[in-house]
DNA sequence: AAGCGTTTGTGAAAATATTCACAAATTTAG
DNA sequence: CTAAATTTGTGAATATTTTCACAAACGCTT
């Protein structure tokens, strides 16, 4: 689950890293070679003193009065966060959102692949303009053992939640990106990471209103 | 921003809040009255004691040894989230994802409603199969304050996203649920959640990987 | 090559958040 | 009605996260 031999990296920091790398990105487009913790940190929304204690957690690489060589240090986030090379995503449930899911051209340049999709009523959803395959649910344990899928998009009914999960972890997946409204109940070994609109909806909602 | 005159609650206590409220909607519909800390945290998927700590930032709803009531608890808690009445929200850019989002009918039983979408090339979309009025973003500033509108969902390409943003705040919003893969701008007195897919593979891939 | 200005890296301090431990309240069984 | 069994609510203890404060390191200018 962790690293082995290396610092335990809390789970916010990661978070930020990836926001860190983003922003890295913007200014490697804008030709900006160097930035100092304060810029890049006003540009991911945090302090640069927070910037600076995340990189701490996994090496040194700022050059003082200087600042961080942009291509550098997102080389270096990218080492930490594993996502040098192109990883295989499965999607299952190709409804409203996961045709846009599918559909989605943007997460090929941050690392991620959707190799296929799989839906219980595959036929009807054949005739979408996606690159992937879109498969029965019969050929989702071949598939994920197959090509060693380790992440799945689960985007079905909240009815058929568990089960599907249930399903894709029997397999052999151990990531699972869940949009579906309710608490998946998964071994420990399996990380479930859930986005939910209504609650980010009603997050939003609370703090706004007096 | 706050509630006035009330202890502050934590961030993290009104997203989980919000999830014990889904939880208990769903004991609900399966005719249970009354249940313990220690139940609705495991279906919450946190400790008991969390759970009771939480409550307790805002009252004490439980009957010593026996629980709490699930209908007054639902109730307590949507009281203190403040989603008791419809909210109406506006959504700008629909595209693959903004129209899955449009034509989602989930958010109504939640409190929210997507009374209208907005798009740069609206007369582009007008076929599609939904409720709302796709109007321009000419019509935007008007229908916000004419409306009252609080809250918005930004799903535009990240091009556009800062822009739409300021437009948005101009016009009165003062919450923004951001789909776009960067950080936005704002005054201290907006809000945003933001929803990063690609960043939420990005941390599922690291936590899974040895 | 010396001095100045800048910016990093990091222990220590402060702030937040979670968990523990247990008294108090209440139900249930006898 | 009493005693045993539950389960809440919460102060105190831990753990985690963020922020502070400043010495050390480096580039740049002269
Ligand atoms: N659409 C949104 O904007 C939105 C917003 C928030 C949450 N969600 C959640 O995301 C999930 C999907 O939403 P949607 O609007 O795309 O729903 P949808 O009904 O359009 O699509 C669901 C898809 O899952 C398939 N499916 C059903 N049972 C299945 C099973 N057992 N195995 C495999 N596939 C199965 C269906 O054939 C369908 O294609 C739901 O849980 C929903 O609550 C959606
Ligand atoms: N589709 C996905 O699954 C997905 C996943 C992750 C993130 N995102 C992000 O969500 C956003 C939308 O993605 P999408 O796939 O729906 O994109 P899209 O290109 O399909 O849709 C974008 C829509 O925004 C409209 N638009 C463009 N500029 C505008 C402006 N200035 N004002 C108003 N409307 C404008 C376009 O007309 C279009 O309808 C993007 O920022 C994308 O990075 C999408």
């Amino acid at each position: 689950m962790k690293k082995a031999g290396r610092p335990v990296i809390p789970r916010k920091t990661i978070y930020r890293l990836s926001i860190y790398l983003r922003c890295l990105a913007r200014l490697r487009e804008n030709d900006i070679g160097t930035v100092s913790s304060e810029a890049l940190a006003k540009a991911a929304g945090v302090k640069p003193t927070q910037l600076r204690k995340d990189l701490a957690y996994f090496g040194t690489f700022g050059t003082r009065g200087l600042g961080y060589d942009v291509k550098e240090l997102s080389v270096k986030i990218s080492d930490e966060l594993g996502t040098t090379s192109l990883q295989p995503v499965i999607l299952v449930g190709v409804g409203n959102l996961g045709l846009a899911l599918v559909s989605y051209r943007g997460f090929e340049k941050e690392g991620f692949e959707i190799v296929a999709a799989f839906d219980a009523e595959p036929n009807r959803k054949r005739d979408k303009q996606i690159k992937q395959p879109i498969l029965g649910m019969d050929a989702l344990p071949g598939f994920i053992r197959e090509h060693a899928v380790k992440m799945a998009i689960l985007s079905v009914p909240a009815a058929a939640a568990q089960a599907v999960a249930n399903q894709l972890i029997e397999s052999g997946v151990t990531g699972i990106l869940n949009f579906s409204p309710i608490v998946l109940a998964v071994p420990e070994d399996v990380m479930v990471n859930n986005v939910n609109l209504a609650i980010e909806l009603e997050n939003l909602s609370y703090f706004i209103h007096g």
